[in-house]
DNA sequence: AATAAAGCGGACAAAAAAGTCCAAATTAGG
DNA sequence: CCTAATTTGGACTTTTTTGTCCGCTTTATT
């Protein structure tokens, strides 16, 4: 349960990448997702060679989804970002009770954390660009759903 | 939603003070719960400005829960600790949409926040005490729950 | 009064996270 | 072939978190 802002960035990128439709260079997905552009470039690498994104080299080149965004899960993202494990301890941190039931707080935080687990699960990036209309630029909003 | 070591740190102190029913000083619950001492030391008057924990200086003294176990909720702990603004803001950190609605992520965070940051506040410290029962030393669990 | 045991506060050190910078490799276009 | 645009990887700096240390104050016990 290590979220930091690693994987915020990432889902922001990610997030206008899908919004868009189509490749766009690294620098410009973190131009418009107010994101520090060196940073995101360091996630990039993670993120593809988790199988998230796919990147093209060179002029005229950037990143792309690798799969459609109804398959790319919160959970999956996520994992990409933290580490596979980043979601299984305990969101009050790591040592000494990852995951271990001897915790005392395991059987509080346990069931919670199997709900929240579920639901990152089963949210694609794809929910999470359907349920983000943004406020302004409404512009052409009759098949921006079905490309 | 930023929830450190400090946090499982002071978590787990308090649920061994609770679980013990008296007053005890910090070193002694920071050995019992192996938390570093010297860093519960410096979360203790956090708690203490909080109302959480009463504080008795000098020899003899040590630290005793300010009011029941049963009043005292996850949330009010987490909020001592963390600062009162840590369950606002989503788990995909801080800037730059603390608790924003026009973030691309609220729509999607927000409700489970919701449920989440209400788990915690009907959460008592008593209910972390008595849903963790050690698995050794089970002593005299008769009138453990009512002292 | 002296001593020992305790919390308090500040300074400091180590580790991790966040962020920046730059050179190298890659690739399209002129 | 040359140049511009892009990812990649490494080194580096800054900030935050985590952890330690020490001296001060407080207070019960002797």
């Amino acid at each position: 349960m290590r979220l930091t802002l690693s994987t915020k960035y990432a889902l922001l990128a990610l997030e206008e990448l899908a919004r868009r439709g189509r490749p766009a260079p690294a620098r410009e997905l973190a131009a418009a997702a107010d994101i520090p552009p060196a940073y995101l470039a360091k996630l990039v690498p993670l993120l593809a060679r988790a199988g998230i994104l796919a990147t093209q080299r060179g002029r005229g080149g950037g990143v792309a989804l690798a799969r459609p965004a109804q398959t790319l899960s919160l959970k999956e993202i996520i994992e990409a970002v933290e580490g596979p494990e980043a979601l299984q301890d305990c969101p009050f941190e790591l040592a000494p009770c990852a995951g271990d039931p001897r915790c005392p707080l395991y059987p509080v935080w346990d069931p919670l954390r199997a709900r929240l687990v579920a639901f990152l699960a089963q949210t694609s990036l794809a929910e999470v660009v359907r349920r983000t209309q943004r406020p302004k630029e409404e512009k052409d909003e009759r098949n921006a759903e079905r490309p």
